[in-house]
DNA sequence: CCCTGTGTACTATCTTCCTAGTACAAGCGA
DNA sequence: TCGCTTGTACTAGGAAGATAGTACACAGGG
């Protein structure tokens, strides 16, 4: 399957920034690998009925990062990476989470009520690092 | 203790936004009950160093939503509720949560890296849903 | 060479978010 | 009544995000 963007207007996250996020979380995860081609800013434009200069902001972003290179005339590609973890590692555990996942389904949690109660976890543990 | 809001820069959420959420999810989660006082509008805005008119807009936004209750002179009180999880279930999720994310931390994950997982499973969940 | 598709650059405009500063109305207690 | 605290309203401005439209440079294929 090719890579696909997904937006989500209410969260209130910049589109470019959502674009970003997107590439990196596929980089970290494997879902992204070096060669891989990204869609054209044009098609990823027309997909999410966004305006091209708002695409080609986050492409300039990843470039700024590191992360891809664009090659004139073909799109841009995947030229450098985040991975720290083993793919088993990330698997391992995305495995987990999604068992995790199923409990709070069966448990009656909407969407918005699992998003609440992870936000809440994340952020009470990041409340007691930094104390 | 007495509600506590928080504020993440980097995420690119609108501060008003991410107080309405916080309160929001603290009526999911049964942190907020009918009559509790929300920390008044001059009280958040000392403590994040923030606009205060930011903090009203996203008090004015709760009111808006039923949510919550102005009393001039006095404060801004819950006065709606949302569905909530039970207690024991919320607990026996959040235990589970916290064992999970003790994993993650366990194999070498960041904040980041641990938000970027999390983030792509609820991706990948809504996606299927919604196909 | 010419055409096409790609990323890129530029200006201009609009909206939203946030800030600053000031002022006002309502409730409480001395 | 007076003083304090609360929420609220208002104007003004700056910064960031998104859009529209146009144009250019580069690479590949015919």
């Amino acid at each position: 399957m090719v890579f696909a963007f997904r937006l989500d207007a209410r969260s209130g996250v910049p589109t470019y920034l959502q674009l970003v996020d997107q590439v990196r979380r596929g980089l970290l995860l494997g879902y992204l690998h070096d060669g891989d081609q990204l869609p054209t800013v044009r098609e990823v434009a027309a997909a999410l009925v966004v305006n091209p200069n708002t695409v080609a902001k986050a492409y300039r972003e990843l470039e700024r990062a590191g992360l891809v290179t664009p090659r004139a005339g073909q799109g841009t590609f995947v030229t450098g990476s985040v991975d720290q973890v083993p793919a088993v590692t990330y698997a391992r555990l995305a495995r987990g989470l999604r068992t995790w996942l199923r409990g709070a389904r069966d448990a009656g949690l909407d969407d918005e009520q699992v998003r609440a109660l992870v936000a809440t976890v994340l952020d009470d543990q990041a409340r007691a690092g930094a104390a």
